[in-house]
DNA sequence: GCCGTTTTCGGCCCGACTGTTTTCAGTCG
């Protein structure tokens, strides 16, 4: 077993404890205990000959290490177990609806037996749900809401998970030696936010026959596989425990390109694309650009473009939305890259909810390349994150710039090499309250170099309220960049609508550039919206929302995303060095 | 359930906001 399933399983009994209304702190404790787990660098399962080790975790104490050795040794959990007995396995995906917490669930078992989504769902649509205490009529509105972006957004997976599990099924392929190259295809491959199934694509001279056959084999004995949803000469899918489908696809070198092409999508991308061969007299499939049975490109993908008389077209443009049209005039963009990102500015530290410290965290910045970094803690309103009061803000406005004084010198990265100097900002994520005001003094905002402001809660204002408390606070001229503008949790619980072309305007006017937060689960202004912002001429900054040094990997799902949405390294703010950067924030 | 000690139990991040109320429970982050 896993980190990770073991950490899953704790946190459902946390879910369920929650639901049967235990004790809020012991309901804690395994959730700190689940995020352990989920961080300890070493597999649990190894350490289960070494208890010690265990307890030395932060959180894990002698119930919890019972708990993960009663998980290692029988392969499930007692409590757990129980719960699940007295009430149901639903529960835990009615938890993931926006709206829908414990109490309620509790209730609505309790009155009417009912634990699944469609039960509960029924149950709204026949107006019984408002016959409970403190529940009305828009109470049960909501919960269809969120039932209805739950089931939009559930069975897709976030793109680093894929990732992930596409990465460790690559590895385990490259066990056959007659297996040359191994591509990940698919949406994957573009760069998308959510990911429905992964795309495999395995290329070998000698990869035909009973190696193929044997190769195939291989594959479906992968761990983690659940369940075998096919297995032939051409292909083979499985799904893993978590839910996610991997497909494995066999090409042949002479048809690779074509492969890859076809298998990387999108759809909309592909059917213009075998439009422009049709028009041409020719065809295009999954083997190779075609003249009758006559190959005319197949081997790689930019020999099939080239033949349509256009650029290879980078993936994450491949949406057929103008990338044709761009390609054919030799008009693509310069598409920003991770290497263009000289400074990081949105980040917390102890002093809020992050896990380092200013210095940590410079390091951290320094030894990756970075030239700046804003440390940027939250406001009081996030209390849960132990956000700043205006009085805190000010004594870490000191640390901040102490720790400056002496970074801007010069100091060695941990990865070798010379000196460098970094740059350290003075920052804040304020929150923007229902009401539009910032939740900070605006003296303590006037000595920030970086005001974020950003949106934690309420995402479920009427569009036109949202609107008006996104503009009130553009109107304040200490906010410089606008957050991250959903929940962190939108992909699976919230939709938040206003009116973003408003917004758009606004801060175009006002100088307030956007951010994209690459934080691979707050990959919240999407690609359509921030395609938009270049298209409005408001500046973006891609940053990690760090809160300690590895999320520093993130910053690639951000340029991803930034990627999609067309954007060019002129602008992205963080693409310049220290001073342009401050420079091109909006005026104080 | 964990932690830190004031060695044996008390404290454990909490404020904003809503819908339902008539004073607050539930949800969210």
């Amino acid at each position: 077993m896993t980190n990770r399933e073991i950490a899953r399983r704790l946190r459902e009994t946390a879910d369920l404890m929650e639901i049967a209304g235990e004790d809020p702190f012991r309901i804690r404790s395994y959730r700190r205990g689940a995020d352990a787990v989920d961080q300890c660098p070493q597999a649990i399962s190894g350490l289960i000959v070494e208890p010690k080790k265990i307890l030395e975790l932060p959180g894990i104490g002698k119930g919890l290490l019972a708990a993960i050795q009663e998980l290692l040794t029988q392969g499930k959990l007692e409590l757990r177990e129980q719960l699940l007995q007295r009430y149901r396995p639903g529960m835990l995906e009615l938890l993931q609806i926006s709206g829908l917490g414990p109490k309620t669930i509790a209730l609505i078992f309790e009155r009417f037996q009912a634990s699944s989504v469609d039960e509960v769902e029924k149950l709204a649509r026949a107006g019984q749900l408002r016959t409970l205490p403190r529940m009305g009529e828009q109470s049960e509105a909501k919960i269809l809401q969120g039932i209805e972006v739950w089931r939009k957004v559930s069975g897709r997976f976030l793109l680093n998970q894929a990732e992930a599990a596409a990465e460790a099924a690559k590895e385990w392929m490259l066990g056959i030696a007659e297996i040359s190259s191994l591509t990940i295809a698919g949406s994957l491959r573009r760069g998308m936010e959510t990911i429905g199934d992964v795309d495999l694509l395995a290329c070998g001279e000698k990869l035909q026959g009973a190696a193929r056959e044997a190769a195939g084999e291989h594959f479906v004995a992968m761990p983690g596989v659940e369940q075998v949803l096919g297995q032939g000469a051409e292909k083979a899918s499985v799904r893993l425990h978590t839910g996610l489908q991997i497909d494995l696809r066999w090409l042949t070198p002479e048809s690779l390109g074509a492969g890859l092409q076809y298998f990387t999508g999108s759809q909309a991308h592909n059917i213009a694309l075998r439009g422009r061969a049709v028009q041409r007299g020719w065809k295009l499939n999954e083997y190779g650009l075609m003249q009758d049975e006559h190959i005319i490109a197949g081997e790689t993908e930019a020999a099939i473009y080239q033949a349509l008389g256009l650029e290879w077209i980078p993936p994450e443009l491949r949406e057929n939305s103008g990338e044709l049209e761009a390609a054919e005039q030799g008009k693509l963009p310069r598409l920003v890259e991770v290497a263009d990102l000289r400074g990081d500015v949105h980040m917390h530290t102890v002093a809020s909810d992050g896990k380092s410290s200013i210095e940590e965290m410079a390091d951290a910045a320094l030894a990756r390349g970075c030239e700046y970094i804003a440390i940027t803690e939250h406001s009081q309103a996030l209390a849960m994150a132990r956000g700043l009061d205006a009085a805190r803000a000010r004594k870490h406005i000191q640390l901040i710039r102490d720790a400056d004084a002496i970074y801007r010198q010069g100091r060695k990265p941990s990865t070798g090499g010379p000196e460098r100097p970094l740059r350290i900002f003075t920052g804040l994520e304020v929150d923007i309250l229902a009401d539009g005001r910032l939740d900070m003094d605006n003296d303590v905002l006037a000595e920030m170099d970086v005001v974020i402001g950003s949106l934690h809660s309420k995402f479920d204002l009427p569009p036109a309220a949202m609107t008006r408390r996104i503009l009130r606070a553009i109107e304040n001229p200490h906010l410089r960049i606008l957050g991250h503008l959903t929940a962190r949790r939108l992909l699976r619980r919230a939709a938040v609508e206003f009116d973003f072309e408003a917004v758009l305007a606004a801060c175009a006017r006002a100088g307030v550039a956007l951010e994209i937060n690459a934080s691979p689960e707050r990959l919240d202004l999407n690609d359509r919206l921030a395609r938009r912002c270049g298209q409005a001429g408001v500046p973006v900054v891609i940053s990690t929302d760090a809160h300690q040094p590895r999320h520093f990997e993130h910053m690639r799902y951000g340029v991803l995303l930034a990627r999609r949405a067309w954007l060019e390294p002129a602008q992205v703010l963080n693409t310049r060095g220290p001073d342009a950067f401050l420079a091109a924030l909006r005026p104080r």
